[in-house]
DNA sequence: CAACAGAATATTGTTGACAATCGACAATCT
DNA sequence: AGATTGTCGATTGTCAACAATATTCTGTTG
């Protein structure tokens, strides 16, 4: 059914998701692509008046984002985006190899078979997206892929905390080495990682998931 | 109104301190002892009056609570205490069990004599406990012994993580087994990750630490 | 010129009022 | 009766004004 155009805008215009949830994932969104700096102060009034809400949804998306860990308040003073030492960093990356190889480890006792399938023909399309040159899409590829764990693994707390400390860890505005090599190896432990959940073995998938992430962590290491 | 006397006291005696904290820490220390139980709605014009403040605190204080897991909130309608199922105390305990495991193995790689020697008096102190039959004193130390090691690991965001996980477990009332038996075996295990910290022998100081409290979750299965 | 006191200003903290939304129950229609 | 619609009360969502606090500026004083 074709709707008009006024009645479409109004109630898009009355959105009945909360302005708190909507400030939250912007102002998100700002901090994860540094459009506010670490270190920087959230000005409320500055913030309620650029997004066209009140002080008191800013108030509240920032006292949620505490808890994530993006920024730090301060009472009396103001809420900051949260600078993380190279220390802070790589304690991130270790809390989510273990996490990661948790949720591997439960995907693979799980037994699902038709996720364990589709992983492994993400990392086939990973490997053409290598060979294509087109690292965007690898890195799409291997965003979903990850995702794809967490979500079937059946550990939400697991995942939460997965989700929050891979978007903690992007504080750090600093690239992560690419080219077609480093993503060659990270992609063949992708397939392990694959074939470990397909064949049920918890430990093994425990173990290569997180090894996969301790790998970045010094992917990342030799960059500094 | 009508005004809780703690909460009027701390505000006379640290204005400093914004209400918003105060309440957080009230409010949760309500939901971890049970006054206010699993999936019911906290309302907010009621908690405002009595505590004392107005609605704003209150609902920034929610949504720092429903960050860390101990309540969950559904748009237009409220939030909600959460109340655990037994997968998901499950997947608590072995959560906490890596992270712990974690915190001591970078405790035990720090070489930090003065703690080993602390946590050493502890589980001396935890067997006297034991001995003499004060159970509360026992758990008490033990409290102080698993803070005393997130404390001095040099991993803030593990130690928050450990802290966080810990409350949330609160969240299932069930009472653990106790008995001088029990304690004995867990004092015992306890000692060995002292051990191995004062050795600095990391990765079997990890090991203890996870099994302790994947130990702890084993109990906890006994009971169901 | 440095140190300090105090006003001026900017910003956060808190509140009460009003609007929007939801669930329950009554009224109406077929 | 059963389904649909309308209304009411309770509760959450949002706002703008006011209060408290921190910071900056400035003039004064030793």
């Amino acid at each position: 059914m074709e709707m008009r155009q006024d009645i479409r805008d109004s109630l898009a215009r009355r959105r009945q998701r909360p302005l708190v949830l909507e400030v939250r994932d912007e102002l998100e969104r700002m901090i994860l692509h540094g459009e506010i700096p670490g270190g920087e102060r959230l000005n409320e009034a500055a913030l309620a008046e650029q997004l066209g809400v009140s002080r008191g949804p800013v108030r509240e998306a920032a006292r949620s984002l505490e808890r994530e860990g993006l920024v730090r308040t301060v009472a009396n003073d103001g809420v900051y985006v949260r600078s993380l030492s190279v220390d802070e960093v790589l304690e991130l990356y270790d809390l989510r190899a273990m996490i990661a190889g948790y949720l591997c480890g439960r995907l693979a006792a799980r037994g699902d078979a038709q996720t364990a399938a589709r992983l492994t023909e993400d990392v086939a399309q990973m490997d053409d997206a290598i060979a294509a040159g087109d690292e965007p899409r690898y890195f799409e590829l291997n965003l979903s892929f990850h995702d794809r764990i967490a979500a079937a693994a059946g550990a939400e707390r697991a995942r939460t905390l997965y989700v929050a400390l891979g978007k903690e860890v992007r504080l750090m505005r600093r690239r992560v080495l690419s080219g077609a090599a480093s993503l060659r190896t990270s992609n063949a432990e992708h397939g392990q990682i694959a074939a470990a959940i397909a064949a049920g073995d918890a430990a093994r998938a425990q173990a290569l998931g997180a090894a996969h992430h301790e790998n970045a962590k010094e992917r990342l290491l030799e960059t500094l």
